[in-house]
DNA sequence: GCTAGTTTGTTGGGCGCCCCAACTAATTGC
DNA sequence: GCAATTAGTTGGGGCGCCCAACAAACTAGC
């Protein structure tokens, strides 16, 4: 078991990191433990360049001794989010608290090259944000990823990427020239989902599935207020629940599948576009603003096109509510702009299919962070585990 | 945060309670603590009634001091499991080990009587239980019902019973002489799931589902080595997964439903016998049992149903297995003696629709508790609990 | 049969760490 | 300026862990 001071050295370093600068007595009184303890810790946390005294004086209109708020020190160990997608890389450096302080996004039409050239520029994209960290050397970094992801570290299946087997924790790990305390990669619904659990949507939620609208669809699964991944991290693989046992083959092998059914391609060929003109350098935002924009102006097609792809959403969220019963739904990637009219079809199903008769609830809601989700679940993962971690690595 | 002698008080109950009689040395060996710490902490547990000393002085044939021994004390508390089904009551005792004390099976047509009636009924049961054991407080009860539970004790929905809203726990602490610490209830298929967990084909797994086929399906969830209830304790609603969203209309409001194409009755018919023969008073063991004597004998129409149903099954069973990812999906019910005949399609459905090209493994296993899964699993829910929570309720 | 060797369990002391009580510190209100 | 109030620190007590030494109970070998 984690001896009990370094529980409580982490209770009270997520306090301040998760709700701000706070006294001693503050922190006391939230915590439950004693004003002494509590300072003795806090004295601890100082010491290890996590905490410091806040230097701005609040003066509250209250009698007593004005308290002494402790903050984050700005000095202390950041997290690095990244990410690598099909046609971009991004980066993302926080401090604990996961306040901003460098981020990038580059095009890179990461097909083309070769993995380690890839996981090579990723570096150097990490390197910059430790220069403009002040070079300290970051506790976490993650890697968001589109695809599989093998229980050591690896990237299994990446077929959007063309990826087989890429070893990318160890790849940047090696690249870098001071690699952190953990380098760790997951797939980027995974992320999504962290992403929207710790700043988005899913605040105060413990359990619901983050459904990730990308080129295919995935879904990440957060249960009890954590990222579940499965007995082989491959849990969330939601765009390949049958729909329809003998709809058309998709290209997983089986038949009817979600994806092939209501993912991007098929969306924008059932609102009439021709799907290939995504092709054209566009953002990742591209399909949810568009088909967003076309319903707003009342084109029949579309609507039809959304109102047909929330009924196969639903099915899926039907069987997923079955199974799981949580307690919302986020809609991300191109689902989260559509969601206004997805809802509804979507509802209807989860109505008829799972909620009849029974007293669960499962809210359908957007998710908020857009196409940034990945990168941002990627430094709040780093932040967790770092949070989790962190007294006894720098205490030593 | 609980104690940290509660938390070891645990530690060395539940080693003795699941692993049998053991030294002090070897407790210490495998708890991690002192030689010190684990005395004074046997010590306490004997105080509290819960351990003694082991009369039985095996003679090691080993050089040294001979250890002395403790187990669980047999005047110590027991736990109730309690079922109510459609047609039968049942009754388990059993020490904190699991040891039996008494069971009793009851035929009782409980769709007849008034729930309060049969609770009553239960209540004389549980109170048999407990002369038998001796007329001591059991220190936990669980109730299994063939129904979905409510957040607060009560048994929401029971179709198969006709039971609406009926506050069993409530019902069933009135009516007991000296109700146990804990009373609870739990749906049969998440109990199912728990005594195979404990005790069955799940022993050792961590992340798997149990698959219940009585007159509907249902499923029990284990996640990370624990029950997984959703957010208001509906998940595991398998028999409600939508199979083909264009199939026929289901009870629940649904259409296509596992259930619906792959429930009792619609095996039973595929293989050519009339469902209502169920009706005459057979065991619940019936189905099951019949058809695996069919299939065995090679009749062609029953083969021919079970593959059907095999490879409806296997839909579910790849939707699940892409959402969660589990180690293994257990076929229980009426599906454990058909295994034989269901894993082949069943594993073919999972092949193409959830594991290929991944390095995802589950398999496909056959429960192993058949109809006393209920029940066990209700004693096996007490028991955790009691060995999670038992050092400080007696120690006080 | 006696002694050395081995393993088990207990006793006494030390220490880490939490809590309590008393105290100092810094402010407001009258 | 003096109570009242709130914040933080200091010293002492106690819980509960570990360590070392010891007592207990056995086997092995001479």
């Amino acid at each position: 078991m984690r001896s009990v001071r370094e529980h409580n050295l982490g209770l009270v370093l997520r306090r301040v990191a998760e709700e701000g600068p706070r006294s001693r007595a503050t922190l006391a009184l939230e915590t439950g433990l004693n004003k002494t303890t509590v300072s003795s810790l806090v004295a601890e946390l100082i010491d290890a360049g996590l905490l410091r005294d806040s230097p701005s004086e609040v003066r509250p209109a209250r009698v007593g001794r004005p308290p002494q708020s402790v903050e984050l020190d700005p000095e202390g160990p950041f997290v690095l989010g990244l990410e690598i997608n099909v046609d971009y890389l991004a980066v993302r450096a926080t401090d604990l608290a996961g306040v901003l302080r460098h981020h990038a996004f580059v095009a890179h039409d990461n097909r083309a090259a070769a993995p380690e050239e890839v996981v090579a520029e990723l570096a150097r994209l990490a390197e910059q944000a430790l220069e403009f960290a002040g070079g300290r050397q970051p506790i976490a970094a993650t890697v968001a990823v589109p695809g599989l992801v093998d229980p050591d570290g690896g990237l299994a299946v990446a077929p959007n990427l063309g990826w087989v087997d890429v070893p990318v924790a160890q790849l940047l790990t090696a690249a870098l020239a001071y690699p952190p305390y953990s380098v760790r990669i997951e797939n980027e619904a995974n992320l999504g989902a962290v992403a929207e659990l710790t700043e988005g949507a899913g605040r105060g939620l413990s359990d619901f599935v983050y459904v990730s609208g990308e080129i295919g669809i995935g879904a990440g699964v957060v249960l009890r207020g954590e990222l579940f991944r499965g007995a082989s991290g491959f849990a969330g693989e939601f765009g390949h629940l049958t729909i329809d046992p003998f709809g058309p083959p998709c290209g997983c092998g089986g038949r009817g599948c979600l994806e092939r059914l209501a993912g991007q391609e098929a969306l924008l060929r059932l609102a009439g576009w021709d799907a290939r003109v995504r092709c054209e350098g566009a953002r990742p935002e591209w399909p949810g603003a568009m088909l967003a924009e076309s319903a707003r102006a009342g084109h029949a097609r579309t609507l039809e096109a959304l109102s047909q792809v929330g009924r196969t959403l639903g099915i899926g969220v039907a069987s997923l509510a079955n199974l799981l019963d949580p307690e919302a739904v986020l809609l991300g990637g191109h689902f989260a702009p559509l969601t206004e009219w997805l809802r509804v079809p979507i509802e209807a199903e989860l109505e008829t299919r799972a909620l009849a008769g029974r007293r669960m609830r499962c809210r359908v809601l957007p998710a908020r962070l857009g196409s940034e989700a990945a990168v941002r679940g990627a430094v709040a993962l780093g932040r967790r585990t770092a949070l989790h971690n962190a007294p006894p690595l720098r205490a030593a």
